[in-house]
DNA sequence: TGTACATCAGTGAACGCGCGTTCACTGATGTAC
DNA sequence: TGTACATCAGTGAACGCGCGTTCACTGATGTAC
């Protein structure tokens, strides 16, 4: 029994699709690009090289779906920002009360967040497209998923349960420290942190001037 | 008259230091790190080579003054530590009134990284170290800069200027909520923040739970 | 004052590595006749 | 039903690049005599 050959592991272990599900292999590259930025807790440093081995096929395959190591975590990351989206949606509207659906949202976004920090921080690890910087990472942060955030701020101050006079301001500041709270936790992991729920639930009673 | 040698200005431009002054170029690297980081927008991605270049230097003549690129980064990471505790305590001590003092600390957080957003990212672009993960940035965050908050929230609590039972726990809010607020600015400059100052100001009220 | 020498600051070439991208190719699968 | 062929999914070798790190070295500066 010969001792296992370690670039054995970096040979391609996939078996081929059948005629007419090459389709597959794109889902596939996907997938193993999740699985690579939640495992590297970002989609920094990422390359197609590695991109291809974690899929378990040759590098160039990945041209065949893809035009670029870029186009594959975009697509990656508009999927996070659907994830995110839908989860968020789902928490806010199995809550009837104006108050505790926005709660329940805001519950959703953090929980995401530590859930899957891997993808979270690749959401919104952006370098600036200064004049100097390379214009590596083009996707923009999907603000969709802030309006949520939004309406249901919106409706706690029409039920006369917010005493906010701007809603859009109150609920971005509410946004910057929902992500505050999580992106310190995870870069400050040794810190004696509050309990994450009781903490959110604070931050957005206070920031969104919430009331009884 | 040649054309200009596009390979030349690899070339180190730098004159060498006199004996008994080796120890500039310690301080010229430093110098570099601390502008390419704030060039690139962050620490991630640094090399060993881009810096030596941005020094004037070869790049074998880095270690002659650290151990390795992380001490290089290390050393100017713990600078900026550093330079952000005395911004704060310095604007914290020029306020007499506990309020304004608060204000002014976090006024000057938020200032700094927005004046100094590579120093910022840099300072908290931390990867897990995970079980799986490279150990790469061993440097953890200082959390001493984290104290002058919970101090300036305690005197304005026992000024009875703050309603707040938990001093630490409503710091680490204020913390979170200046940290969210900066860095969502930096990732999604796109979007109509509201003023800063007056963001921060509603923000320490709120989370700080001020009061007149 | 002159000179041989030690030291010090820093260089340049070289190494092996992983990377993105290209290109010609292979061989299994399905199809036309 | 059998067979020649087109297509499709994916490979493997090669390229030039930037990287971290090593090593022997160079040449200016200061020092001992």
């Amino acid at each position: 029994m010969p001792t296992p050959d370690s670039s054995a592991a970096e040979r391609p272990t996939r078996s081929r699709n059948r005629r007419g599900e090459g389709g597959r292999l794109r889902q596939d590259i996907l997938d193993a690009a999740t699985a690579l930025i939640e495992r590297e807790g970002g989609a920094t440093n990422l390359s197609l090289r590695q991109l291809a081995r974690e899929a378990g096929i040759s590098a160039p395959s990945v041209y065949a779906h893809f035009t670029d190591l870029d186009d594959v975590v975009d697509t990656v990351l508009n999927g996070f920002f659907d994830q995110l989206r839908d989860a968020i949606a789902a928490a806010n509207a199995a809550e009837a009360d104006p108050v505790a659906a926005l709660h329940a949202g805001c519950g959703a976004y953090t929980r995401f967040a530590l859930d899957h920090p891997g993808r979270y921080r690749a959401l919104f690890d952006r370098r600036p497209t200064g004049p100097d910087a390379t214009p590596s990472r083009p996707v923009p942060v999907r603000t969709d998923v802030f309006q949520t955030l939004v309406d249901a701020v919106a409706t706690c101050a029409a039920a006369g349960r917010s005493a906010t006079t701007e809603p859009f301001a109150d609920a971005a500041a509410i946004w910057a420290a929902l992500h505050g709270a999580v992106l310190l936790r995870l870069s400050v992991p040794g810190f004696p942190w509050p309990d994450l729920p009781v903490f959110t639930e604070a931050l957005v009673t206070r920031t969104g001037l919430i009331t009884d």
